[in-house]
DNA sequence: TCACTATCTTTCCTATAGGATCTTTTCGAG
DNA sequence: CTCGAAAAGATCCTATAGGAAAGATAGTGA
């Protein structure tokens, strides 16, 4: 995050240049300025990273595991195709169940939470008025400060998921997660989306607060469903 | 299945060298042949299978995923340590949560599944009287016969699953089935944990038929928690 | 005897090259 | 003009080779 991340390479900083890679392909796919279903050349990315096709390939390997991208035996990868009706479905189901479970094991130890919890829901609101803002101000919304605002969004759950101490629930999350984040970019449309996600949010946070496991649980299903709600509905409108 | 699969591989059936080399080093990893924190070198098993490294790694990749193999940057990878108390409480809590919210979505439409369901658990209790049959009549029981009694222990859960109609679900179930199946081989030491295990299946068939979704919860519950208490046992055992 | 260093071996990691396969384009026949 | 087939191009896939880092071993000094 210094200035402008160059798409060259060049130096690799003591971890393998396959998580390089990684991260910048994932970049990539995150940000949305690639057609689902367009293909994903080996030779054309290790080029255009300056790279050989060899850690590309791994990166790809992993990538195919996140559901990002598809692959097709001696045919190649693509850019895995949006997320139609019954998939949403079942990614929200699947979440639900556990964001709720995540939430009923770490809520009896809130106190420990709390604090992180607190900040994590401070950094939220705050990029969210600044998406608002934005929003509200006309005009394109920077690319900067909706990215901003994902990543608050992830980080409020994700401390949760860290507090729950269970790793496979968290790497259960963090599967979960790519399709998440693809998903919220394709639907973020009004202001009203942003200022229910931040409220809903408060409660969960209030209950913890307040230690009341079940409100706890309560608050995060409501949340959870909160959002399948509005994805839907504007999966729908388009 | 045919009679003795040869290491070398040779014809590549379509489907890309790599998934071929990612199913035979699983096949080696769960036998238990290989020792925990053993090193797993890329060069040699590529040596070993016939191949060049490359698959091998690309193999490696995905395996590191399932969490059979830890790698480290640069200096290669190993075959993942046996679990601890602690990874084995994580494994049993993230597949409890699993298995009863599989439970509860299938549990309504029991009449689709019985059949299959059935048929699952008439092989899962042949496979375990074969197996008992062996382990009483003392010497060492072949390696084929435990192998298809896991087989159909995993089927019987698969059938569950497969039903759920949620892919990210049956994802999930497959990611920790590696974990499980390592467990599994560690833990079968007496005939009485067949039984109970056969036992604890046949009580859920029995709620799928009489289609009580509330019982079939509580069977599955039960049986993951018999599971985890028969392998915490074994463990503190050893 | 112990600790430290330098060298050597092993292994990982990346790059380049060539064979096999799929896709596209072009040409010809109906 | 449409359809089918063959050839050219691009791409995936695998193999081989070499540079770089980590671990092991032997040797020297305190």
């Amino acid at each position: 995050m210094t200035a402008q991340l160059p798409l060259r390479i060049g130096d690799l900083e003591r971890r393998g240049l396959r998580d390089r890679v990684y991260d910048l392909i994932l970049e990539m796919l995150l940000e949305g300025d690639v057609e689902p279903g367009s293909r994903l050349s080996i030779d054309t990315l290790a080029k255009q990273l300056d790279v050989s096709p060899t850690p590309v390939r791994e990166a790809m390997v992993q990538l195919e595991r996140t559901g990002l991208v598809t692959r097709e035996a001696l045919k190649g990868y693509r850019v895995a195709p949006p997320l139609g009706p019954d998939q949403l479905s079942e990614l929200f189901d699947a979440r639900l169940m556990l964001e709720v479970e995540a939430t009923r094991l770490v809520a009896p130890r809130a106190a420990e939470v709390v604090d992180d919890l607190r900040e994590a829901h401070r950094r939220h609101t705050e990029t969210a008025d600044r998406l608002v803002e934005a929003m509200e101000h006309g005009g394109d919304v920077p690319v900067r400060t909706t990215h901003e605002y994902f990543d608050a969004d992830s980080a409020f759950h994700r401390v949760i998921f860290e507090a729950s101490g269970n790793r496979y629930l968290l790497a259960m999350q963090e599967d979960l997660g790519a399709m998440t984040h693809r998903l919220r970019q394709a639907v973020l449309r009004g202001t009203s989306d942003v200022r229910e996600a931040r409220m809903e949010h408060s409660r969960v946070l209030d209950a913890f607060e307040r230690g009341d496991t079940e409100a706890a649980v309560a608050a995060m299903r409501a949340h959870i469903e909160g959002v399948r709600t509005r994805s839907v509905r504007d999966e729908q409108a388009s």
